[in-house]
DNA sequence: AGCACGCCGACT
DNA sequence: GTCGGCGTGCTC
């Protein structure tokens, strides 16, 4: 009879797909009587016995195996915190996003619950004289080394530094023989209620330093001079530099980080004093919450879609029915598409429903995040509003999720786990038999089809509350303009309407669509743009600072005095971007008041609710923006917007181009006359009879969507089938292309085992639409398919494969299903 | 991903 | 001979 043993089953972080299984420890003594599944653990891994995190999936008595097992070193947590629930939750990602289990593990628990994992190595004893001939040379040293107690970095500097052999075996051949010990610890990233501001040294004001710095950090310390202190991100905006132009730079005791105390945001903005019972529905949204409620009370797992035209009030409706859940004893989801439209909803939540309200949102600090997290486990909040990662809120009985803007591309993660929040709702809508109400304006071609065919329930609010108007929608035809040999990006007619709300007093919002608006560097005389020369992509001039700056990789340089391809001397800027566009407004009305918000404005995170809440106050007359500022706001002295370059992006290779362009048309022109004021659109276009814009600018969303799902029946795109993209990217442009053709045949070689039950079409392999990005090359195999769990399995069997071939040594393969076919 | 082992070429 | 580069296999 063997010896029985207790084991944790612990799924271990940083797996690949063919070793992302339960591995096997064994529970020390001390922790038998604490640790439980769901409990994360510090494990040895691998050869070198390297710490990594885990989560135990279970506990087990068992016989003693032949192979011995290696402990768990640490429990991290007293208490489970991966929940049933979430097992169940990170199984279903795995197996729909092709992603690690402990890819899924980290992306349901908070942040703030990461550890930073360490060892301290430390000498048992002083070994006596004589015993030091038992010991190599190495050894030796080694112990000479651990006097002083030193951390696992410390260790590894030494070791590198020593360029020593089997370093691990080195250390644990020591341990064995009982003279190091080794402790280890995790962390908890606690948050930093500081931020860490930049500034010059005493070091550097006292000393010469005349030709010891390169161009870069020359740069930074003359932005220092004049500025003695500066936020990280700000030096590295204005500069044109990286992080480790930094990093150097504080190495070198040039610069240090003074920390200073940051006054957070407080979410809830300014609230209206409104409460609940002030909030009357008008009979088109009384009628539409009569409707929603009465599945709410059926308490079953079901969808429904509320498409509401921009302006109808459907936050009141939203509200009533989360009262309603609120008062079951129940709790509510509020998920929203963008940060910036979280401060409004989260001041108005707040001024109704008071403390229960939690936030979540990326740009939270950790600390903030986990202590919502706290507040929602443990019941002191029973209403979420965030975004997309809000939706793995560890509520214990959900009634309700709600998800506003339902098709904004914002809801699906591009990078690991690639889930889509919509899947992820409902999943957990299966799981507490709740309702998942999907909203929108612009319903996604695919919910709106479900709707169609009864799997979801449909309801409707066609007219706009308080009887506002929408606005008179003007289409301006540019091909016209340039006949008149008008240059300006503005048309003659938006600049008289601009002029004519000068002149009230009336505010303005102009819109960018971010595709092809950049302002790039091309040459005269061979035509090339400046490129990144780790990207695909046309560097892009920044006025601010002077700098070119690539937008995929964070690249910068200073703009170049001839063309890097064939050395000619006329270079010329072109395009056109906001900056330049500012520059514009501001020629031809001085007098205006000119507020521009943009990815680059507004780099400090502190920036968007501020600038929202000066141009409430009426404190700028144009607010020029691009797609982040079309959303959700309302503004009722705005009574013009206008829309630059609607169509940009209309015929990009990607079958959501044209939801996307009548979902950003319809949402600006929305904005416009909310209140009282009639309200008037300008939109811009070199396509004005195109369909998808003309549908846009009557907002007829039935016309677009007729149109839009009778092309994709006849294409064969979502929501007639399923497009999953498999993308390989690496170093060698030439083994990546090898990697792509290998997996092809993989597949072939795997779909034979599956006869009958899989039907798919795999295009490719291709280069990807940004081939090089980051200094890595992209190919890329498209699949259109039924992405059946049978589909998900085969796939998942050939990432399998593939991930153990040394032909993929080198390369990083992932698929995605409905995601972004462009990245 | 990251470590150790082992095979093979270059150099003392 | 022997050091060390890199290709290969494994992770309880």
């Amino acid at each position: 009879m063997a010896d029985q043993v207790t084991i944790a089953k612990v799924y271990v972080e940083k797996a690949a797909y063919h070793f992302d299984k339960p591995f096997d420890y064994l529970v020390p003594e001390q922790l038998s009587a604490t640790l439980q599944r769901g409990c994360r653990v510090v494990v040895p891994f691998g050869n070198g016995n390297r710490r990594r995190q885990g989560l135990v999936d279970g506990i087990d008595t068992v016989p003693a195996p032949e192979k011995a097992l290696k402990p768990v070193l640490l429990q991290i947590d007293t208490e489970p915190v991966f929940s049933e629930e979430m097992f169940r939750l990170a199984r279903f990602m795995v197996i729909n996003t092709f992603c690690t289990f402990y890819d899924a593990v980290k992306t349901i628990l908070p942040n703030g619950l990461n550890m930073n994992l360490s060892q301290e190595y430390r000498l048992t004893r002083i070994p006596e004289e004589d015993e030091l001939s038992g010991f190599t040379f190495e050894e030796r040293n080694l112990i000479a080394f651990l006097r002083k107690e030193k951390t696992d970095r410390e260790l590894d500097e030494y070791l590198a530094l020593q360029k020593s052999t089997g370093k691990h075996k080195l250390v644990d051949g020591l341990i064995a023989k009982g003279i190091v010990a080794v402790s280890d610890s995790a962390k908890q990233k606690v948050s930093d209620k500081n931020i860490a501001l930049l500034r010059l040294s005493d070091e550097y004001l006292n000393g010469d330093w005349e030709g010891k710095l390169t161009p870069k950090q020359k740069e930074v310390v003359t932005f220092l001079e004049q500025n003695i202190t500066a936020d990280k991100k700000e030096v590295m905006y204005f500069c044109g530099v990286g992080e480790g132009v930094l990093r150097t730079l504080v190495q070198r005791q040039v610069c240090t980080y003074v920390q200073k105390m940051v006054y957070r945001i407080p979410d809830a903005g300014d609230g209206k004093a409104e409460s609940l019972e002030q909030i009357a529905l008008s009979p088109a949204q009384q009628e539409v919450f009569d409707g929603i409620s009465a599945l709410l009370r059926e308490h079953k797992a079901q969808v429904a879609l509320l498409h509401g035209v921009t302006g109808s009030g459907k936050t009141q409706v939203f509200i009533k029915l989360i009262e309603q859940v609120i008062k079951n004893g129940e709790q509510a989801l509020m998920l929203v598409p963008e940060i910036s439209l979280t401060p409004q909803m989260v001041g108005r939540f707040k001024a109704l429903f008071g403390e229960q309200v939690a936030v979540m949102h990326s740009s939270l600090s950790l600390g903030e995040r986990l202590d919502e997290f706290k507040r929602i486990r443990d019941g002191k909040a029973s209403i979420v509003v965030g975004t997309r990662s809000a939706v793995f809120a560890p509520f214990q009985k959900i009634g309700i999720i709600i998800m506003d803007e339902e098709g904004e591309p914002s809801y699906k993660s591009e990078a690991a786990p690639r889930y889509h929040t919509r899947e992820i709702a409902k999943f957990r809508c299966v799981e507490h038999q709740a309702l998942l109400l999907l909203a929108s304006a612009t319903p996604s071609v695919e919910s709106r089809y479900k709707a169609q065919e009864g799997v979801y329930r449909y309801f409707e609010l066609k007219e706009r509350y308080a009887d506002a108007d929408l606005p008179e929608v003007f289409l301006v035809d540019m091909k016209e303009e340039e006949r008149q040999a008008n240059v300006a990006s503005l048309s003659g007619m938006l600049q008289k309407e601009i002029r004519k709300n000068l002149e009230r007093g009336e505010q303005t919002i102009l819109f960018i669509n971010r595709r092809g608006y950049q302002t790039a560097m091309q040459c005269i005389d061979c035509g090339e743009a400046v490129k990144c020369p780790h990207c695909d992509a046309a560097l892009t001039y920044h006025r601010d600072n002077g700098y070119m700056m690539c937008h995929y990789c964070g690249h910068s340089a200073r703009p170049p005095k001839e063309c890097p391809s064939c050395g000619g001397q006329h270079l010329k800027l072109t395009g056109l971007g906001t900056q330049k566009l500012q520059e514009e407004l501001e020629s031809l009305f001085p007098q205006a008041r000119v507020l521009r918000m943009d990815t680059d404005t507004t780099y400090s995170r502190y920036a968007y609710g501020e600038n929202f809440e000066a141009f409430g106050r009426r404190e700028y007359d144009i607010l020029l923006g691009t797609q982040m500022i079309a959303k959700g706001l309302d503004f009722p002295n705005v009574t013009l917007v206008g829309v630059l370059n609607a169509d940009a992006g209309l015929y990009a290779p990607d079958y959501r181009s044209a939801e996307r362009v009548f979902s950003l048309i319809t949402q600006v022109v929305g904005r416009s006359g909310r209140a009282q004021k009639s309200g008037r659109a300008y939109i811009q276009t070199y396509l004005p009879e195109h369909p998808v814009i003309s549908f846009a600018a009557q907002q007829d969303y039935e016309s677009f969507f007729g149109d839009e799902i009778a092309a994709r029946k006849i294409l064969r795109y979502p929501p007639f089938c399923d497009v999953c993209t498999v993308s390989f990217s690496g170093t060698d442009p030439n083994a990546v292309a090898a990697a792509a053709k290998q997996f092809l045949r993989i597949m072939r070689r795997q779909a034979e085992g599956y006869t009958g039950k899989l039907s798919f079409q795999a295009l490719g392999p291709m280069k990807a639409a940004m081939y090089k990005m980051g200094g890595k090359y992209r190919e890329k195999i498209v699949i259109k398919c039924r992405c059946t769990s049978a589909f998900k399995q085969y796939l998942r069997h050939c990432l399998f494969a593939v991930s153990r071939e040394k032909s993929f040594r080198r390369i990083t393969v992932y698929a995605d299903v409905n995601g972004d076919i462009n990245s």
